[in-house]
DNA sequence: GTTAAATGTTATCAATGGTAACAATGTTAA
DNA sequence: TTAACATTGTTACCATTGATAACATTTAAC
């Protein structure tokens, strides 16, 4: 009917989708479960029949953001091992450069410990495992050394999770000048895990 | 006198002490100004007095810790490139682990942006140079590649720091069982930043 | 329809960040 | 010595926030 409606119906997405507007606008700091109740026109304690906590909001929040980051590691091309690594790479820090304060919540233990939150724990997992099935696959069609496939994954994802966090954060002079540094440092990881079979300096080989 | 002292004298340092000891134990949330004046025997606004806000406070405290974090990277050997890199890795990632809070204050973005805050920006800086010094020193001598230092530099910051928040946060798999971890991820990217005249596969010619 | 589960409301509390106005202490110069 | 002044502390106060309790309404199950 048309009626000030009691029940609102839809609140649990709303408020989270608008609590993800404000994460993305002001940081996840700026986070307030009255704020929120007060746009949507309802009262704060009824958030609190969707969400036992304003940890467990910010938790959502960083399970979607980690869902949305393994989506689009999932989309890259994986036929030639090189090009999937170097591009898997320049996803994971695009996404971070595009969402920083979404990324920021999603690492930076806001959220802790992610024992307490089991969803957001295999949701971090699912997103690290399309990475490591990556590095498999290179490692399987012989592209990379003989190194344990844990280890050159653990690798990939500090290097590109470490570039993403130092960049958004502008605690690396003169990143913003450089295009090509996420794919330049890629690259030197990359050259070090290369099998010997493979030639070295394929600088020029990536156009 | 022996009187219950109106000044009390030292108010910053010991604030500045006693917060060190609250963000270790319980992390940057558990921070409250209210809460250490009550433990210091002081009412809350005469904390005001020295920090203007509470943010500057919790700035104080991560620019403690890049000064330390500087101060140990500094104390690395500069003898062999090789060993000085990776024991300048093992360093900085040991510092993470032993000062997990610490760290995360440092870097988890809740003191931003760093351009607010110019002395921990400059201490920020202070303890990267120490990093690039070291890979320059390293390139000069011809243990690495030609790629331009700033690259370089970058990618190990990267990887240390990745790995670092990482571990910290338990995001890695399995990586307490794995003590040579740290280790073996350095040795991948200074494989790939190596100069060629080096010999590959390094890994049994560090005893 | 009656009843029970969901979902919303108002009232209320404790903790916190922050400011204003005032008081005591220490310092400096006439 | 003492009068002026900056430092550094005090009490009083306010707005915001997270959170809970007790109560009301709507929806859905039976």
């Amino acid at each position: 009917m048309a009626k000030p409606a009691y029940h609102h119906g839809d609140l649990q997405l709303q408020a989270q989708l608008l609590a993800l507007d404000t994460l993305r606008a002001q940081g996840d700091a700026a986070i307030s479960l009255r704020a929120l109740a007060k746009q949507l026109g309802v009262s704060a304690p009824a958030l609190y029949r969707h969400f036992s906590d304003r940890e467990t909001l910010l938790a959502e929040l960083a399970i979607g953001g980690f869902e949305a980051l393994r989506d689009r590691l999932r989309a890259v091309d994986q036929q030639i091992p090189r090009k999937a690594l170097i591009e898997i790479g320049l996803v994971y820090v695009a996404f971070a450069q595009e969402e920083p304060n979404l990324y920021r919540l999603m690492f930076g233990g806001r959220v802790l410990p992610m024992s307490a939150h089991p969803r957001l724990d295999t949701a971090g997992k699912s997103a690290f495992e399309v990475l490591e099935n990556t590095v498999a696959r290179a490692r399987q069609l012989g592209y990379l050394k003989a190194s344990p496939v844990s280890l050159i994954t653990a690798a990939a994802w500090s290097l590109v999770h470490g570039l993403s966090q130092l960049t958004i954060d502008g605690h690396l002079p003169g990143a913003k000048a450089e295009p090509m540094l996420t794919e330049g440092v890629l690259s030197l990881l990359l050259d070090g895990s290369r099998s010997n079979e493979q030639q070295q300096s394929q600088q020029d080989l990536t156009p």
